[in-house]
Order: C-alpha cells, then sequence, then structure tokens
DNA sequence: TTGTAGGCGTTATCAC
DNA sequence: GTGATAACGCCTACAA
C-alpha cells in the first residue's frame, strides 16, 4: 500500500507503485505511443487504483499554457450574452479549454478590474464580450498589457478602441440602414433607434446606419437608454411622449420588448400603429407576443465565428474572417412590405 | 535596461531591478507591513516599470490553492442561471476569486465528464446548479471523488443523490402545495404540473407538494419536458388536447410561457380561463404579456446565499443555513382569490 | 529588516 | 524504450 501522503497522489507515487520512473509515467500521459504496451497497462493502473490527476498548476507552470479562456460579458443575464455564453462554453470544451467567466455589468471600472488580473490570471485568451465603449485610457492600456504578454484578445464587434483585438469583421451600418429604410417605408411614421448608453462601436454603426437612411428632413429620434428591459421602457416612454413615432430600431430583444410594453401603455398596438425592430436574435423573439423581428446574427453562429477565430489564434494560425450576414427574421413586431 | 527574456517579468527580475532579493519582492506581494517604506517603494516602482505580475500557476503550485471556483450550469441561456451566474460571477469576484463556467446542456453525460476533470483543472470549490437529476453511479462516485480531495461541492437544491453536497435547506414541496391549492380553489378546472424531464430533486420536490394538495378524486396531471420553451409548448399543447386544465405550475417562466402560447394557441384566455404559475422568479416574467405569477426564491437571493455559503466553507467555518422563504409574487397570469 | 535555500508537481533534455 | 536531472516561478522556514 503506497498510500499517497493524503491528498493528492502525485506523480510520482503512480511512478514508484508502477515501479517505473516519473518520466515514463509522464510519457504515459502526454505520449503514449513511445511506451511499450506493457508498462503503459502498468502505469494506467497504477494511476487508477491511485485515482491520479495531473496537477494542472504543475503543468501550466511547466509549459506556460493554462488551457483556459477568458470570456467577459456585458451582462449574463441578458439572453444574447446567455447563448453565448453557453455556445462558447461548448465549442471551448470542445477544444481542451475551459472558461472563466467575468460578468461585467456594463462597468469600464469593472472591465478594467478584470483586465488587470487577467495575465496573473494566466489565461491563454480573452473573449470580449461586450458592446460598450472603452473610454478611459487605463482599460485600453490594460489591453495593450495583454498584448505584450502575448494573449490574443477577440472581440464580437468590431472596435477601433481595442488595439490589437481580433474581430469577427461584421459591421452593422448597412444592415442597420437597410432595416431603418424598410421600417420607414411602411408608413408608420418616422423612426427612432434605442441604443445603449454611452454608444460603443455596436451603437455607433447602427447609428452610422440609422442615419444613412433617413430621408432629409426626417427627425432624428436617436435615445440611448441602458441595455435592458426597463431602460429601454422608461426611455421608450418618453420619446412617445414628447415625439410622433411610428417605429422604433432597438439593439437587443430585451430593450425591443421594454419599447413594446411603453407603447402599449400609451395604447398603441404593435405592429398595427408602431412597427418594432430588434438588432439581435434570440429565442426569446419568438416567445413573446407580438413576436419581435429581428436583424442579423444570432448567438449561436457569433459563437461559433467567435471559436473558430479563437481556435485559429491559438494554434497560431491566421485566421480567415468567415463573412457573416445579417439576415432579417420577420416576426410580428414588423412585416416589411414587398 | 533589465529586459526580461521575453513575455513575463519573473519576481526574479523585478528583485535584480530593485536591488533587493526574490524574498523581499515576494514580501512586498503578500505582507507589505513587514518591509520598510523605502524599499516597499524601490520594489513596487520596479515591478511597476516591468509591468509584472506574479504567476498564478506558480502561486498555487506552491500552495495549493487556485483562488477558481467551478459554476456547473443546467443551461445559461435560461433566464434563471443566467441571472445566477451573473450574481455568483460577482459575489465571487468580491470574495477575490475567479468562476469558471461549464454549462451542461442538462446532459449527465457532460457533467460527468467536467465533474472528472475538475480535480486536474484544480478548483477551490464547486457550485453545482442543476436541478436534474443524478442517476449514473459513475457521477456519484466523480463527486466522491471531489470530496476526497477536499473540494467542497455546494448545490443550489437540496439533494440526496449529491453525497457530501452542501446545499441551502430550502424545499419547494410547502410552496409547491400552497400554490396548487390556491390555483385549485381559483376555480379554472383541474391543476396539472410541468417538471423537467428526469424529474430531479427539485421536480419531485414540486411533485411532491403538488400531490399534496390534490383533493382525493382530482386527476393527476404531471407532465414531464424539457426545461424549456419549446419543450414546455409541446407538452402543454398535448396535455390541453387530452385533458380538461384550469390551471398549471409550470417549474420555470419559460416552461410557463411555453403552456401560456400553447393555451392561446387553443382559444384559451391566460388567466380568464387558465390560470399559470411559475416556480422561479426571473425579471422576464415581468416582462412579457400576460405578466406571469411566480413563487419562491429570485436567482440574485441564490446566490447571494450560495456564495454565502460558499464563503463559509473556503473559511472552514461551520456554515449556518440562512432560511429561505418562498414568496408569492402576484402577477397577471394568476391572481389568487382572496 | 533582509537574505539563503529548498521544494511544490510536471515536462524537456539528455544520456543510457 | 527508459531513466536521471534540471528547470518553470513562487513562498516560507530558517539564518543572519
Amino acid at each position: 500500500m503506497t498510500a499517497p501522503e493524503r491528498g493528492q497522489a502525485t506523480i510520482l507515487d503512480v511512478a514508484r507503485l508502477a515501479g517505473v520512473s516519473r518520466t515514463t509515467v509522464s510519457r504515459v500521459l502526454n505520449e503514449p505511443e513511445r511506451v511499450t504496451a506493457d508498462t503503459l497497462a502498468k502505469v494506467r493502473a497504477a494511476a487508477d487504483r491511485l485515482n491520479f490527476v495531473p496537477s494542472a498548476a504543475a503543468r501550466s507552470l511547466r509549459n506556460g499554457r493554462t488551457g483556459t479562456i477568458a470570456l467577459l460579458v456585458g451582462d449574463v443575464s441578458q439572453p444574447f450574452h446567455g447563448g453565448l455564453a453557453k455556445t462558447i462554453s461548448h465549442e471551448a470544451d470542445d477544444l481542451g479549454y475551459s472558461v472563466m467567466l467575468y460578468d461585467l455589468a456594463h462597468s469600464e471600472t469593472r472591465l478594467r478590474r478584470v483586465l488587470e488580473k487577467l495575465p496573473k490570471q494566466g489565461v491563454d485568451a480573452v473573449v470580449l464580450a461586450t458592446a460598450d465603449a472603452l473610454v478611459e485610457p487605463e482599460t485600453l492600456q490594460a489591453l495593450d498589457v495583454l498584448h505584450e504578454h502575448g494573449i490574443p484578445v477577440l472581440t464580437t464587434v468590431d472596435r477601433d478602441d481595442a488595439r490589437h483585438a481580433l474581430s469577427l469583421g461584421f459591421d452593422y451600418r448597412e444592415p442597420a440602414r437597410a432595416a431603418t429604410s424598410a421600417m420607414a417605408g411602411s408608413g408608420h411614421g418616422p423612426v427612432a433607434l434605442l441604443v445603449g448608453t454611452g454608444i460603443g462601436p455596436l451603437g455607433r454603426q447602427l447609428v452610422a446606419g440609422y442615419l444613412d437612411a433617413l430621408s432629409p428632413g426626417a427627425p432624428e429620434l436617436v435615445v440611448e437608454t441602458p441595455y435592458d428591459f426597463d431602460g429601454a421602457q422608461a426611455a421608450a416612454a418618453a420619446l412617445l411622449d414628447r415625439a410622433s413615432v411610428g417605429g422604433i430600431l432597438a439593439a437587443t430583444v430585451p430593450m425591443a420588448i421594454g419599447a413594446i410594453r411603453a407603447a402599449e401603455a400609451r395604447g398603441l398596438r404593435v405592429p398595427d400603429d408602431l412597427v418594432v425592430l430588434s438588432g439581435e436574435e434570440v429565442p426569446l423573439a419568438a416567445q413573446v407576443r407580438p413576436a419581435i423581428t429581428t436583424l442579423s446574427a444570432a448567438a449561436e453562429r457569433n459563437g461559433h465565428a467567435i471559436m473558430r477565430l479563437l481556435a485559429d489564434a491559438l494554434a497560431g494560425r491566421d485566421a480567415p474572417r468567415p463573412p457573416l450576414e445579417a439576415e432579417l427574421v420577420v416576426r410580428e413586431s414588423f412585416v416589411p412590405a414587398r
């Protein structure tokens, strides 16, 4: 009974029990083909018997990699982010990686604190899944530090503020233009845009596309609201009180729901009196009434694309950006004329 | 220019640049009070200049703890789990811990694979946030291994299947009984129960409470469905086709929404023809129409309670279970008579 | 107050 | 095909 001291059995315990050297045990773990079938069996048996599990700490100390990626997300409790987290968790698992989750609560302070502790945490890559703007110089500097440490950073939305970051190369400007234009063409009246406070990179694209679509003389109705139901509901209520609005393009599905509830509270029916469109596609959009017409990429597709990019980055390959295209998923809240 | 080789600067680089020993640098990091103000400044300056960050790998190899907790969740894209993940992420951060996220997709195979790799990943604690049943012996064995390694496991719902696991000590049986009874008393007709497939520990509590409330002769309408909107919608549709139902108690909010949509598709109005109640409280419940009346603890409260338990477990303290009480949040889908 | 030295568990290099 | 040995970066007795 070569009892391992207490707690973990180490590679040495296994070696002793199997009557071989540490090196051989290590080989069985990492290059089983370079070892005799006989010793292989012996070692495996010993490892099993001792419930041996190699120490991740020792391993990463030795070879520099941790097998971990960090997922920084604006707010996991929002449906799009939740779906993204789910997909990324699964795909990371397939790639043999684990995922560290950091919920930012849309706070740049929080983001900065996380970014600053990441190099020390030791992650192999970072996925930055937020549409929030990065304004503080310290945040950018923290990103630079990650880059210096050779840790790739991927973003789910194109952003010029995050230097060195890889992104999907997807631009919402044209989709937003087309959507705004279609809503304006539905004859309900002026179209408004609901974007997150601080207007991040995604918001800027939406605003640009929205402005592109505005016919001369049409009012510019761009409203900033917190990224959730409550914020959007309040903002939409205020908007509807002060302006005549026939269509609302909301960045997220919860924001679209908020806008719809605000409209309903004012006796407006969707889509009869007012049409509504969301910039993200999540299952929830089909589950509410009226079901929400959405635009562009779903969380799963985003997640897949990001993870492919990530796999390439981790393997040191040059990443060919998969073209992501926006499509309109027509439901009840807005049915474009055709 | 004491250039650190390439990549990371180590404690030794800092020591050299500051003209002190490694020990002193380490002390500056861990026991700053035991060091002269002068050397403290010198070392801090050097560390700053080199962008030094201590290696988490080396640290945990040395002292055995990783500063990481694993969060295993049935499906993060579901609102309750998303909210839980958010809360736990924030609280863990406050405690100085990082969170590894593992989405189980309600698959026990996945769960087992994760559990088996956890000791090797090196986490300080595990939060098991799923209501799914644990049936395979390998799963239980994997839990035992964690226990042997001294890694505490916390669950969000009381379960007798997970040996050694700490849980909140909250039982849904009585709340489920009261809710069923109230719905039955509303005079709409027989009450049905929608629970997740496989009926896990939470489901068993709901079923028990449901059965408690059934008056003699009332039909037992317990339906198992996947834990999401689609599954519940289909199950509710089938149920409504084969039985006369006046009330539905659904385990989750998405399931309740699915039931409501199925009812609507059959021309039934909620709550006029049919009342609906959900066993979990999430913001979404207030955002849909009809807004859903819910029962018992919210994700944040659960998250807080779990993290308090966790903090105690990690500190080796005996954990006093905070009493969690179920409350009814009355919205549109069911207004109890009073 | 500060420095010296040894070891945490693993893998890579080099011999045999 | 297998084994000895030296790191990886940090912490902590123990000594000075």
